[in-house]
RNA sequence: GUGGCCAUAGCUCAGCUGGUUAGAGUGCCAGGUUGUGGCCCUGGAGGUCGAGGGUUCAAAUCCCUCUGGCCACCCCA
């Protein structure tokens, strides 16, 4: 019988893999509460009626990548394809409005699609992401593009690209359509099967074919479309940016097709990604969604961004910190008499606060040491014959190959002095 | 969901147009005499060649299906 499988687009984390995750988390975390963001969490699973009327029925996500199952209640249920509806849903659910406003808010964890599984992107995968809820303003729009820069400005990757565009309210991007339609439907013989189809669900999506980019560079350009309002609105976000010293590209077929977005659209794009997956994330002004989910009609603006694309650049561009060793200091036994004693003192000096691996293992001591420097271990501790009899404890340093004999009333502190000791070399 | 490439030891890979007991490096375990490590030497364990079926005297090698990975597209993080 074969050995069971992890599931297809799914990803193990072992220690190496765990470190560089715990290192973008907390990073993440670091870097927005600076900005006063506050950590939530919300259900991994959440009614389906959520997604379909935040996410929207007619989009891929909605309708062929979401994790849906039944529960025993006949209730549907489905596994979150994405952040924002349910953080939003938890902040007004717990009426945490009521207390500050807006309510900055940052959350981290899985996610789940059903799509074909690629580099960079997996049937389940996590996102970090922030949202601002309670406000429409375009220095909360700044504010959050510039966390989210400063973000991965802190994770070392240099030159990211911030593309930013306004999709407008609601009345300007019905103009666009209707423009936009106008304009397309003459070539609909030209166009190729996708935008064909595009042309029914999705015409914003037109802008951005990928096999024939002729159509699109003659088409009309939202932001020909937008109100005097909203046009300033957007000049506002701009120079907000320029103020904040903040470099970002203004890409007019930047896209987002559902109603609720409004106002200010954004990515954070990667020249080392390559294709399909440009972007390390999005976000933006999301102010019709509250009122779809049915609470009262709130702006807001957020972004999220997937860990699996940071860390694959930040791999590539090697800034990832190497991995903390397992442990500082190991305790050797070197018979198995004295296998309690080292036992014993292993949790002394876990109690003293050291994170320390005991080897009471039946085997020769050279094997003990060398596994120690596997470990990462900058002190061993040795407790043979000798040493068991004499109420005594040998401290090593293991960079400096250097070792004292110490009683072991003085171990904790013997061992400490080791460890702060400098690295040779 | 559509199309293409790929799958050999824990890891990185070799194995010519099908031919006997499938190899290397690295890692792992052990030994190089009495309780001292990152180097070196020696030995050992570990693979039903992704899974299932087919062609053949003979399959890691050819064919089909499935599973998984990668790439492009759709879409997105």
């Amino acid at each position: 019988m074969p050995p069971i499988a992890a599931p297809r687009g799914t990803n193990d984390l072992l220690p190496d893999a765990s470190s560089a995750w715990r290192w973008l988390h907390e990073t993440h975390a670091r870097v927005v509460e600076s900005f006063g963001y506050r950590l939530v969490d919300s259900p991994i699973f959440e009614h389906t009626e959520l997604f379909e009327r935040g996410v929207g029925t007619s989009t891929d996500v909605v309708e062929k990548q979401m994790y849906t199952f039944t529960d025993r209640g006949g209730r549907s249920l489905t596994l979150r394809p994405e952040g924002t509806a349910g953080v939003l849903r938890a902040v007004m659910a717990g009426n945490a409005l009521a207390e500050v406003r807006p309510a900055r808010v940052h959350y981290a964890g899985p996610m789940f699609r059903s799509e074909r599984p690629q580099k960079g992107r997996y049937h389940q995968f996590q996102q970090v992401g922030i949202e601002c809820i309670g406000e429409r303003a375009a220095e909360l729009d700044v504010e959050v593009i510039e966390a989210g820069w400063r973000f991965i400005t802190a994770l070392g990757l240099a030159d990211v690209d911030i593309q930013v565009n306004s999709l407008g309210d609601l009345e300007d991007r019905q103009r666009f359509r209707e423009a936009l339609l106008a304009y397309y439907r003459p070539l609909a013989d030209r166009l190729c099967d996708d935008c064909r189809r595009r042309l029914e669900v999705n015409p914003l999506r037109l802008l951005d074919c990928k096999r024939d980019a002729a159509p699109a560079a003659a088409a009309p350009l939202i932001t020909d479309s937008l109100s005097a309002t909203s046009a300033a609105y957007f000049d506002d976000v701009l120079s907000g940016l320029r103020a904040a010293g903040i470099a970002a590209t203004l890409n007019p077929r930047l896209v987002r097709g559902l109603d609720y977005y409004a106002h200010t659209a954004f990515e954070y794009w990667h020249g080392s990604l390559q294709g399909s997956q440009n972007a390390l994330g999005g976000g933006g002004r999301y102010d019709g969604l509250a009122e779809v989910l049915g609470f009262a009609s709130t702006p807001a603006t957020g972004y999220a961004l997937g860990v699996e694309r940071l860390l694959l650049v930040a791999r590539q561009m090697a800034t990832v910190p190497p991995s903390p060793p397992a442990c500082e200091a190991v305790v050797c036994s070197v018979e198995p008499p004295q296998a309690a004693i080292a036992a014993d003192l292993a949790r002394q000096l876990r109690e003293a606060g050291l994170r320390v691996v005991l080897d009471a293992l039946d085997r020769k001591l050279d094997r003990k040491l060398r596994a120690a420097d596997r470990l990462g271990a900058s002190a061993a501790v040795i407790v043979g014959e000798d040493e068991a009899r004499d109420g005594m404890a040998t401290v090593r340093d293991l960079r400096q190959r250097t070792q004292r004999r110490v009683g072991v009333a003085g171990l904790v502190a013997a061992v400490r002095a080791t460890l702060a000791s400098p690295v040779a070399g």
